[in-house]
DNA sequence: ATTGCTGCAAAACGTTTGCACCTAT
DNA sequence: ATAGGTGCAAACGTTTTGCAGCAAT
């Protein structure tokens, strides 16, 4: 599984003419790792704690490639931070956001990509990704102020 | 069309407790007036270019007040902040968003409010609002970098 | 009279940049 | 050898905050 990945890292690198560097490595595992949503800053942090050495610049730096290797995908919760999250060998979904105890629920739907297929079509563009969140209050009985 | 905006706002305001200032009205007045999207700050901007008075903080604060009153909607372009547009009297739409010449077509389609309504009646979620962007490539032929 | 709002400036926050050194090619 | 990557710290742009004075209720 994570071997995949690296494999797949590694190639996306080489067709790039970016360098194979371990530290480009060390983030990758690091994110696959990573249980949830996460900001580049988070990522920084967790190596850190983990005792890693490897520098803020070069993790936002990795990061951004690893989501236009698609190993990763960048999501908007309205928080004005780019949030990722593993999407390695998984499913395409959307996030309902509650904004009350933040608390996040996944869901699919074919029909959404299929309404995305042909909006594209009619306007000629070409999509290279989306954002979809429902933000609102959840079901939970105790849901209460509190961060992610 | 700017006075039902502004009697929905005092509206609001009063319904809240929150108290009707001058300063209110002349940041509601310029979001209306302004073409297209906008950050909190570039309408600060706009407005200290009309030799308004009104201090940064009171548009950071209205603007939200709007948010929640309905008059503007706040959007996600994936740029790390937060742009606001008036919806008052609009209809719904979404967002196709050119990452190379940052053009934004918009769209809307009757389809999409269906799922939302039933992914949220299945999750047992209330929905306060949404997003949804599509980022991609435009159609345009001299379509090449710069900004919004 | 009492809160809440305002203006100002400073601080906070996530992110980006400049630069000297290093290392994968 | 040489581009490109790295670590560090400083800068950046947007947003938030603290506080004293002001004004809507």
């Amino acid at each position: 599984m994570k071997a995949e990945a690296e494999e797949k890292f590694r190639e996306f690198l080489k067709n790039g003419k970016n360098r194979i560097t371990p530290e480009r490595f060390e983030v990758l595992n690091a994110a696959l790792d990573y249980q949830g949503h996460f900001g580049a800053d988070d990522l920084y942090i967790a190596m850190k704690k983990m005792n890693s050495s490897v520098s803020r610049a070069t993790v936002y730096n990795t990061v951004e490639l690893l989501e236009q290797c698609q190993i990763i995908s960048k999501r908007n919760f309205g928080d004005n931070m780019n949030r990722y999250e593993s999407c390695f060998g998984k499913m395409n979904h959307e996030h309902l956001v509650c904004t009350t105890c933040g608390k996040i629920i996944e869901f699919s739907t074919p029909r959404l990509e299929a309404i995305i297929e042909e909006v594209c079509r009619q306007n000629g563009f070409e999509m290279t990704n989306y954002t979809f969140n429902i933000f609102g209050k959840c079901s939970d009985k105790n849901c209460s102020k509190k961060d992610e």
